[in-house]
RNA sequence: GGCGAUGUAGCUCAGUUGGUUAGAGCGUGGGAUUCAUAACCCCAAGGUCGGUGGUUCGACCCCACCCAUCGCCA
């Protein structure tokens, strides 16, 4: 198999708020990716960083009477904690508020401007008077001038659904001093995305993206593409733009680029050449790995921005569907907006990223965490099926021959058979579709068990001088727990290092290239996961209440 | 409001480029078993494939409209 180079992302989180379950769909989905790619051999990178700029921040920040450096590093550790807990391996983690990240947001820019993608023009915008700030649209509250209800966005009612501009909401006030907003005008700089119509609608058909976010983008391209605000006026958390004194790039221009940023910061500790990787003629592959929710960010504003500026643009762009939680939004009353801590503090992350892989595919569709299912999926797929195979087999190897299996694997067609699906299971992560190879997995699974329940392995044991066939069929079942280990390795990476730890012999590669385990000696097994107990979620959701109060 | 997507057994999901009896796991009921973390093995019951129309010899799969849910509207 040839090597591949791969470069891959997750979405940047946003500094301002924990990492709940919501997020880990993504970051599990890409790690489990990156995982695979590795555990085949490729050379894969995976790189992150938090998404640190922007109002919503400055006014936490204020809020909170910290400064937003002292905000973000904070909020950094704890999202990066809750990573590593959650098993989710980045080869580097960063910040878009650092010096790479500047440097090359305005290397980005004025690239852009030299080729005459800028321009800019005065607008007109809300102003609080108090703060002495432009007001975001979700920061002017008022009453829908389409259905009256009160307290509403600037950008939209959420009781009767309407669009709209803040200057039509009734009754304005700046969510930030509750002053009544302004009009004031002021220059704003313009990332002409039109310039990049061709080369959009080129783009966009060509393969990078999955079949239902290509029909969303159509729409927006015969809709004509506008220009792109992308600076922002003072007081602002992030860059100030080159040549511009108290104009500031817009968040979401420096978010992205914050993926070359935490990529160059990792060439920076390593012998990694950036160029190789972003550059115009790179043969690395790029993927980003996101939400639905800013596919038109990755999808039209990024692709055309690194064209611009004469950068690689992305192979593809894998979009995800939202998480709910027993069928519906996560909902703070209803105690299931968790976050990843509430989380860790109770459940084993290992249930969550086989529950996860379990339902994932490579479509936008939402997936539901249901909590009941959960419980079942979990205990009957890794607890009572795969994890079973090795306990109900290592007692016999253990007592009656000193941990050591057997001199040849007797059952070769069936090992053989449990190798053959690899170029199937491969597929089946490689795009995506780990719902899919989950399935297939514990299909082997079942397989495995049924060997075991056809052999008989505890009647055998009673029977005078046959010693030797009690130790062929539990080596057989250990080698066919080893493989379904090696199978699981990307989504379980804790539970496959226990087993490794058990079956004293690491998996370090690709399921094709595994031999059986013969005359070898096994460590002693120890339960390598328990049960999901339902007071421990019921616990989860108690406590996610709580939060709720404290906040 | 416009647009994209989703809606299949109690639950979570597969599936069908339209063609005789719609699949899996879990849950439930029954049986078997005791090696194993009340796990495993065998069998069974369960669905008018969101609704209404249409196209077709024939639709769960195509079309229209409607309803519900999710997302986006720079």
């Amino acid at each position: 198999m040839t090597q591949r180079k791969i470069l891959v992302t997750s979405a940047l989180p946003y500094a301002n708020g924990a990492i709940h379950l919501g997020h880990l769909v993504e970051y599990i989905q890409t790690d489990i990716w990156v995982r695979f790619q590795k555990q085949r051999g490729h050379e894969c990178y995976y790189v992150c960083a938090d998404d640190a700029h922007g109002t919503p921040i400055m006014l936490k920040a204020d809020r909170d009477g910290i400064t937003p450096e002292e905000l973000i590093a904070e909020v950094g550790k704890s999202h990066f904690a809750d990573f590593c807990d959650f098993g989710i391996a980045f080869d580097n983690y960063h910040s878009t508020h650092s010096d790479e990240n500047k440097t090359l947001s305005s290397l980005v820019y004025t690239r852009l401007r030299e080729a005459g993608h800028i321009s800019s023009r005065t607008i007109t915008q809300a102003f609080d008077p108090v703060k002495n700030m432009f007001l975001p649209d979700r920061f002017i509250k008022g009453e829908c001038p389409k259905c009256g209800a009160k307290d509403q966005y600037g950008d939209g009612c959420e009781v009767c659904g309407a669009n709209y501009s803040p200057t039509d909401l009734k009754n304005a006030v700046s969510a930030v001093s509750g002053a009544t907003p302004i009009e004031k005008e002021s220059e704003h700089y313009f990332f002409d995305l039109a310039d990049f119509t061709e080369m959009l609608r080129e783009w966009t058909s060509a393969g990078h993206l999955q079949s239902e976010v290509r029909n969303k983008l159509a729409e927006w391209l015969e809709g004509g593409l506008q220009q792109w605000d992308i600076s922002r006026d003072a007081p602002y958390f992030g860059f100030e733009i080159p040549d511009a004194p108290n104009k500031y790039f817009y968040v979401w221009l420096d978010a992205p680029i914050g993926y070359m940023a935490s990529f160059q910061n990792l060439c920076d500790k390593t012998d990694l050449k950036f160029d190789d990787f972003w550059a115009k003629n790179s043969d690395v592959e790029l993927y980003h790995f996101i939400g639905k929710d800013i596919i038109y960010f990755h999808a039209l504003f990024w692709p055309a921005m690194l064209s611009g500026a004469d950068f690689r643009t992305p192979d593809a762009i894998f979009a995800h569907g939202f998480l709910t939680v027993n069928g519906e939004k996560m909902s703070k009353s209803r105690g299931t907006f968790i976050t990843a801590r509430t989380y860790l503090d109770h459940l084993n992350p290992e249930y969550l990223r086989y529950y996860f892989a379990a339902k994932l595919s490579n479509t936008i569709d939402d997936i539901d965490l249901n909590f009941d299912d959960f419980s079942h999926r979990v205990n009957s797929d890794l607890v009572g099926k795969v994890v079973n195979i090795a306990s109900r087999c290592s007692g016999f190897i253990r007592k009656k021959f000193d941990n050591k299996l057997s001199e040849t694997c007797v059952e070769p067609a069936l090992f053989a058979e449990f190798i053959a699906v690899n170029g199937a299971i491969a597929e089946c992560y490689e795009h995506r579709e780990f719902g899919k190879a989950m399935r297939e997995i514990m299909e082997l699974a079942d397989k495995a068990n049924q060997y075991i329940d056809h052999k008989k392995p505890w009647a055998i044991a009673k029977e005078e001088g046959k010693d030797a066939e009690l130790h062929d069929v539990c080596s057989v079942a250990i080698n066919l727990f080893r493989i379904l280990a090696a199978y699981l390795k990307p989504v379980l990476p804790i539970l496959t290092t226990e087993a490794e730890l058990f079956l004293n012999s690491p998996i370090t590669t690709w399921i094709d290239e595994l031999q059986p385990l013969v005359n070898h000696t096994l460590n002693d097994f120890k339960p390598l996961m328990t049960r999901v107990e339902a007071d421990k979620i019921a616990a989860i959701i108690e406590a996610s209440k709580e939060t709720l109060l404290k906040a």
